[in-house]
DNA sequence: ATTTGTGAACCCATTCACAGCT
DNA sequence: AGCTGTGAATGGGTTCACAAAT
């Protein structure tokens, strides 16, 4: 589940590029764009980076001052190697023998994703969802305040959320612009979101967090993250049936090995007509 | 930014393992985990065929009844390429030459990600966002009823929202084991977040969404699926505060390249004192 | 003529294991 | 003695490009 919303294809086949059977061969001009930025955090990492400034942010209000990479993957989730790598993607700021100091490290993992400077939020949809994200405290709290509302109806517009009023959707280009807004967060049905989409991009923004069930189409300047609860629900369905399938073929020892059913099972069920099929897609 | 919230180690450092430098061979006893489940799709196809259900689904709504793997790449947001090797991991249900019947694909695709059956759902801590999950329409109408709702608020205990009355957590274990839950949503502040996990894992569920801000900490045969808005809106922040750098660099176009500046910048600003760093662990 | 299905190549990420510093 | 930082090895996932099928 990489990021980028949406590459929207570059060209798939007929390549027009001349690597073939010349394998081993790497291209002897080094392309401009590899040096371009030798920087380059994995994305991988840069998600982790927040987990462990989260894990940090703990330790330093429990006045711990020092942590080893082993305490800090414990409380992160990760493995000790894999946190050592990605903290030295950004430095070296630990001490050998001893470990790291938290302040330090919560600073230079702050520069390294730009949170020392303040990001203007917009949030539209102003539904469940949107109520809950525009009360969420935790936005302004750290480096994210809440400076606009989008909706479409006319009850809310002019009505405060969580102390900024709700503005009309038709201005979401102008609003955005004006208050510089960086992140968009969509929160609408399905419907309206690529609307609403290319009207935040329109207005200069260049970040958007979508959690809307559609896949949004955006310019290749413009970083998009998704939050999809149908497809989490999916993923976790899929892994109730996994495990039921394995304890099944495990209850049933007959050692059926040499008959490599290619797709699992096919156990006689005819796709027949599609119940409508999923209708996650409605308001959240 | 791979599924499986918390794999708690395994043990980071003295593999014991033999692996050394006969780095070509291969282990000449096929492993019987390895055929155990040749089946095995990749955990990025899976969530990826959810994606792809719903872009089937919209067809199917306009009467659409095939499709070629270029145009459902296109609306999927992926190349085509992949789309035909996720495709393929479920068997072979194109024709070439021509295409996929959609109907076909959403039926295999409903199989293989166990949308067949119902997964009854508990949604535990009923704010803002509890609240959003419980009325969430999408849910039940396909295959995830909501059919436990829990909270510690006494004025909350007994009061329907969505439909159904709100439990006390002090009841989830009964509950859940009562009710068959298979899905637990965690909704609550990140305090309670690993008590109420193990509450859901003591009732018998085996997979969990958990909004609240912390790494869960379960047994391995749990599955833990992570939605964490501080991670993503940091995530974001780092891409702007890259875009900057980027911009900045390509300003001053003074060529300092031989100045291969190991972390980037560290432009003067000393770490200091940190402010409190990132609180957005509060009340979604 | 088209489009699938897939081995092979490639690339990114994780893990290993150890040299280097304190 | 302990822990970081990192090349090297491994593994997973993506892309390429083409043979097979209609």
């Amino acid at each position: 589940m990489t990021a980028h919303g949406a590459d929207v294809q570059d060209g798939d086949g007929q390549t027009t590029a001349a690597s073939r059977t010349d394998s081993k061969r790497s291209p002897a001009i080094e392309v401009p764009a590899a040096r371009e930025r030798a920087r380059a955090i994995p994305e991988a990492a840069v998600a982790r980076l927040a987990v462990y400034l989260r894990a940090l942010s703990a330790l330093a209000d429990q006045n711990v001052n020092t942590v080893s990479s082993d305490e800090l993957a414990v409380v992160a989730g990760v493995n000790s190697a894999k946190l050592r790598k990605d903290l030295s993607y950004i430095g070296s700021y630990g001490t050998r023998g001893v470990g790291y100091e938290v302040a330090v490290l919560i600073g230079q993992i702050e520069r390294t994703l730009g949170l020392t400077r303040k990001h203007s939020v917009a949030v539209v949809g102003i539904g469940n969802l949107g109520h809950a994200l525009a009360n969420y405290g935790g936005f302004p709290s750290r480096g994210f305040p809440v400076s606009a509302l989008f909706d479409l109806d006319p009850d809310l517009v002019g009505v405060p959320v969580g102390g900024i009023p709700v503005s009309h959707l038709d201005d979401i280009v102008q609003v955005c612009s004006e208050r510089e807004v960086t992140i968009g967060v969509i929160a609408t049905p399905a419907q309206g979101a690529q609307e609403v989409c290319d009207g935040l991009v329109a207005g200069g923004v260049t970040c958007i967090l979508n959690f809307a069930p559609v896949v949004l189409q955006v310019p290749e300047d413009v970083e998009v993250r998704k939050v999809d609860l149908a497809v989490e629900m999916q993923i976790l369905s899929f892994h109730v049936a996994r495990r039921q399938q394995e304890a099944a073929a495990e209850a049933d020892r007959s050692d059926v090995d040499g008959a490599d059913i290619g797709p699992p099972g096919d156990g006689g069920r005819v796709p027949g007509e599609v119940e409508s099929a999923n209708r996650m897609v409605e308001r959240l």
